[in-house]
DNA sequence: CGAACTTCTGTGAACGTGCACAGTAGCGCT
DNA sequence: AGCGCTACTGTGCACGTTCACAGAAGTTCG
């Protein structure tokens, strides 16, 4: 049993391909009778448009590509892409574009993604976590619309954004962190070669100036593992802290298995403060308090943004919204 | 600047069409000295394969669904997906076929996947996390070759997936907490529309049998915010419990929190086992003993169903692979 | 009454590919 | 020489749609 066509549509409607097809496109000039007489041989017929044929002539696809930069094996560690991802699904849906979910960790699927967006087969790209100096955005940029959630480092002007105000977070949990009188703060930082790694950073030194020195600062990598490793260094280093600032929740909860380990109560010997609000602040011991940053409000913005290029914009600008402080018991 | 097509390579390399198609299929039949050319012109022009002309007239899109049914703010709570995720599109992506997400979370979104299979727009369907009794199913297995990651209940025999022995792991869990003396052992399920809630219960019950009563069985949704509530049930019902088996280690972690809030030490007072070996049973306090289930292996196998399905094979059979215990400090 | 305009409709061409088919050249064998 | 076989190549058609264009029918207006 073959799919029905355009042609199936006509001739049960008594009407011409032409006609049909500006109905489905939504073309005005369609009259009211050859409206009725098409809609109901499309219900009659069950006809769907067939998007390969249409993108031939379109030179459309109708599909988006989602760019995943991050490492294989520590993709989706962090609770956070299940929000951007699901946001994207739903607002693409609803205009029916669709989402097509591609690697980009190791130098095979960088090759890919690149073939597959100068070969046409997405409207648009959808970068997350994109780390600064990949040579991939220049690449995907010049070959179809791109947006970013979240800065691309190097690129900001290039890649339109949507993005938490992460250095604003970081002087948020450091001046708290002060208010409470804490004196010998630490941070854990995110990799440097992204946004939440650098900026967190620059708020915190934003609040604390000289007292945020090298050595009361550690790098982690997002893991949770990295965390731990990254507290249980700044342990050794400078065992009198009394705070520690974690860029990401995930890597808090490392740091609170590092604190339990070398006996140190939380807040009551070592105050920690997270980032991110995700899922892991409410289910640590004891829960974190941290810095809220509102992940389905970005996942939307970028949405905007992405739609916002789709239909033509060539200049859009970046959005960040506003952090929040959460106060719960580790701090 | 038009992007190249096979015209140009086959001007470029100074053959057809025809020769040029033939080379891109794989087919034997291409002279080394043909093949040299169009390989070199390849390079110098960027050719890419048109996938909408070619699916035009081969009636195959290289693309295959996801569909996620689970409802839209439920959708990747649990960690698992992440790992089915990747795996399907590092699979996938060796193949050249890309993995489009859809949700199927409400009745707007079914109606759209299944025009959209029916329309012939995915070569074949991955499911998840499917309930009984879904509609969908049936009319997707109709339109184009579906499995699933997990049983769908009711559908064993029409969609191959691959799983977890979910009763095996109900059944291991089980003895261990028997073994280790306990004698009023309460369980936390899953939904019961789900394989998972269904059948760890089955395996409990086979070791516990009449003692599974039904005061001592409490249904969670997956979320931790239902374990939490389901603990306190339980707690409230029966006060003299020793153990609890809870079927997710998300469940787990919310049952920890009600344990803590009710004043019950674990595993002093009362042991609690999980399930899934998930990131979350390593960073609750205590650890999880749990019961691991290969996920990785699970999602490799489900893709290797998918694909040879999508190469033709009619019928095969499902795959079930087998869990392990692991013991941390909560039981 | 006819021109100009609006609203609607049908038609041919094009998009870029794979496939079936026809055809060629070379080679070995009878 | 003639035949069959293998290895390879080129060509026409079809896939299902959109788009530009031409044109019909009706309406308005000078």
């Amino acid at each position: 049993m073959k799919r029905p066509t355009i042609h199936d549509v006509a001739a049960a409607a008594g009407v011409s391909r032409g006609t049909v097809s500006r109905l489905l496109n939504g073309d005005r000039y369609v009259s009211p009778a050859a409206r009725a007489a098409i809609e109901r041989a499309i219900t009659e017929t069950g006809y769907v448009v067939n998007r390969a044929a249409r993108s031939l002539v379109t030179q459309r696809t109708g599909s988006v590509a989602m760019v995943l930069s991050e490492p294989e094996e520590r993709l989706f560690e962090d609770p956070n892409y299940s929000t951007l991802i699901r946001v994207a699904i739903r607002r693409l849906a609803e205009r029916d574009i669709s989402l097509v979910m591609m690697l980009a960790g190791n130098a095979g699927d960088r090759e890919r993604v690149v073939r597959y967006v100068r070969g046409g087969h997405a409207d648009g790209v959808l970068l997350v976590t994109t780390h600064a100096g990949d040579p991939l955005v220049d690449a995907l940029a010049a070959a179809a619309p791109c947006v970013s959630c979240g800065a691309v480092i190097g690129r900001e002007n290039v890649i339109p954004y949507a993005a938490a105000d992460d250095r604003l977070g970081g002087r948020q949990m450091a001046e708290y962190l002060v208010s409470r009188g804490h004196r010998r703060i630490a941070m854990i930082t995110g990799p440097m070669d992204t946004p939440g790694g650098i900026q967190r950073l620059e708020g915190f030194a934003d609040v604390l100036g000289r007292k945020a020195s090298k050595r009361l600062i550690a790098h982690g990598d997002w893991t949770q593992a990295s965390g731990e490793r990254a507290m249980a260094e700044l342990l050794e280093r400078t065992p009198d802290i009394d705070a520690v600032f974690v860029a990401s929740d995930l890597m808090a909860a490392g740091a609170l298995t590092a604190l339990r380990a070398a006996g140190r109560r939380v807040p009551d010997d070592v105050a920690v403060g997270g980032f991110d609000d995700s899922s892991v602040a409410t289910s640590t011991l004891p829960p974190l308090t941290t810095i809220r940053q509102p992940l389905a409000e970005t996942a939307h913005e970028t949405i905007n943004l992405l739609l916002a290029r789709l239909d033509g914009a060539e200049k859009v600008e970046p959005v960040v919204l506003p952090t929040e402080l959460v106060i719960r018991e580790s701090a």
